[in-house]
DNA sequence: TAAAAATACTCCATAGGTATTTTAT
DNA sequence: ATAAAATACCTATGGAGTATTTTTA
């Protein structure tokens, strides 16, 4: 198996064609035909169902599209790095570790997978910080509670990524306990004990 | 650039001669010399210092050897994927946390690079328990503190990691803050104040 | 029946082989 | 002097083209 065979068989792939890709590659309908059924004996799988006048690709094919898609991209990138036209994009990243816990993980590794050569830079920061940076334009990127962003950032787009639920949790004895409801206003009231600016430097 | 052009400098690169590689590869050594100048020429960047008793890999040439396994690893696991024989191998890993500190994520990182279709279980474990794991021969490798492991376990295979100096913290004002040297025995007899096995059950 | 893909063949570009020379230790 | 890579040239596999047939909406 060659590169060719996945640079021909993505092409087919996404123009839904023989012909069109054949056309797109600079080669004729023939020989393309030919490569991407070496590459399904190849592969021992159908990648997929030709009618006529309609191409569909196979469950295999879905994945071996994407498959070939990342392995392309992955050579592409190999070679302009060496060439020195080095992965030199960055994605400034500033995040809200609370919002994104559970979540930064594979949203990293995805990113990687789609876009190899672009390297990231997290930074974990508090709120206010986010807002601060992304405004002095330093963040491409921003993962930030919903209020505190709520004005919008200029240049910046808004997407809600997820919906977090917050709790309260007191002891069964007191006051609070008793209500069905608990209307936000109520907790003004309360005396919050937290941590003083001192014991987290780092935010 | 093709697969071929990968697969033959990293065979190339990795057994430090063109006549070794060639033997490896199945083919004689003047096509070979000929597909990795092709490869240099393509790119434009020198891969290979060529001396006569001597081979030695350039800094792109140091860089694309990297780039071009993980493609060629890439690759073949998109094939054994689509071919159904999916990722299925596990590698199942106990550690102590402390003795892997600062070393995990990048090591993680750099075995998913070459072995993408393999997926890691990790366990962070007692010692106690790595031990007894490791011989019901539930974990393939283990990363532990050599005391623990220090008469081995069946069927494993010993390797110095990494040597961790601990260090002992005391007020100067300590009977044992004159010594020069502190002989481990004088250590019995200081109370330890720990946590309680309570205290953190998922070890 | 009219598109799009498959077949059948032809050709030539190039991957790979053989023989030899060059080079650096 | 010698082993390894480069050079020169040859061979032949197989990638791509042309002409045609087959298929199914």
């Amino acid at each position: 198996m060659e590169l060719r065979h996945l640079r021909y068989f993505v092409a087919v792939a996404s123009h839904g064609s023989f012909n069109r890709a054949a056309e797109v590659l600079n080669i004729t309908q023939p020989p393309l035909s030919r490569q991407v059924r070496d590459l399904e004996e190849h592969l021992g799988v159908a990648l997929l169902v030709r009618g006529t006048n309609s191409l569909k690709l196979t469950e295999a094919g879905e994945l071996f599209y994407e498959e070939a898609r990342e392995v392309l991209a992955r050579s592409d990138d190999a070679v302009r790095r060496v060439r020195g036209e080095t992965g030199k994009e960055i994605l400034r990243v500033g995040y809200a570790p609370s919002m994104t816990a559970g979540i930064m993980s594979t949203a990293l590794a995805r990113f990687q997978g789609t876009a190899p050569g672009v390297r990231i830079e997290l930074a974990d920061l508090s709120s206010r910080e986010i807002n601060e940076l992304a405004i002095a334009g330093r963040l491409d990127l921003v993962v930030s509670p919903g209020v505190s962003v709520a004005k919008g950032i200029p240049g910046f787009q808004l997407t809600e990524l997820r919906r977090l639920q917050i709790v309260l949790v007191v002891s069964e004895r007191h006051p609070l306990a008793r209500l069905k409801r608990i209307p936000v206003t109520r907790m003004d009231q309360l005396p919050l004990v937290g941590l003083a600016k001192d014991n987290y430097p780092e935010y």
